[in-house]
DNA sequence: TCCATATATGTGTATATGCACCTATTGCCA
DNA sequence: TGGCAATAGGTGCATATACACATATATGGA
């Protein structure tokens, strides 16, 4: 029975979440003129020094390519650079401006707020269980699926 | 300590599991010509026979502007049909068609290897449990940030 | 040394998502 | 009944995300 009962679709139910999620993130970091997956980029790359694009974009669960169109703003509006590595020039290195610096330091209060006002309303304990729940999920390997006769 | 730790962001965790699953889900279903949300919106569509947009997007948790843009390729492709309710002129109904419920139908194998790699992966029993936490986060409600003298 | 291959990234296109602003109906009340 | 507020949607713009295809650089073996 319920062959379509959607409450069981699992990316739904994320997709969903997410979007909530992202609806109050978004709403109180407005302000600072950056969203939560500009904030999250910076985030990375202010922990990381300087990573290459394609490092960058497996931190983030992202992919290379979105990654790059997602550095254009964050380009165009000087909060990061992204130059060829000197030494191996197909990599690019991802760096934070002294104004990137500053517009995540600028965005903090905001995304506390958020963090808060998320941690009222789901609990804090629960929240921190979930994010490792994500983070899991996040880095999930899903096999191939199974061939009909395996080898040997 | 850790002021910047990224792995505290809930949103940042949401957004990396989201698009780990998607990226699951959207590559088996891929050879339908269906994304993980458009089947989303068609499994709503279905479920409630004609719903408004309005009544569309809450369900989906989905911003109304976000759901008229995702209508489009469905509507393109004679999946959905989309008329001014003939009792309140101010709202429209979103239908499945004949050639929807096709495509839905032959959706349905891929969705469910999807689903069952995942839980494969994660766990049939955890991905029931996750999907009820991510219903309640999907459906909570973030009251107004408490102002600095309560009323009385 | 030269070239095939592997590696790292960019571009164009399509969908996904939400905000600001605009249009069309409906309801209500003076 | 005339008109304004409330309700339901749409459009344009900007960002988010990924795939197919194209480009540039590095590497290793013949």
């Amino acid at each position: 029975m319920a062959r379509l009962d959607t409450t069981r679709c699992n990316l739904t139910a994320f997709r969903k979440a997410t979007r909530r999620v992202s609806q109050l993130y978004d709403e109180l970091l407005a302000p600072s003129g950056l969203r939560g997956t500009q904030r999250a980029i910076l985030v990375h790359v202010a922990r990381s020094q300087s990573s290459t694009i394609g490092e960058l974009a497996a931190a983030l669960v992202l992919d290379r390519t979105a990654l790059t169109h997602n550095l254009k703003p964050l380009q165009r509006d000087g909060l990061v650079t992204v130059a060829a590595d000197k030494d191996d020039r197909r990599s690019k290195r991802v760096r934070l401006t002294k104004r990137g610096e500053s517009k995540l330091a600028e965005s903090q209060d905001a995304w506390r707020q958020a963090q808060d006002r998320f941690e009222a309303a789901f609990g804090a304990r629960q929240a921190a269980e979930l994010r490792q729940t994500l983070e899991l999920v996040a880095a999930l390997e899903f096999g191939e699926p199974m061939p009909a006769a395996p080898p040997g």
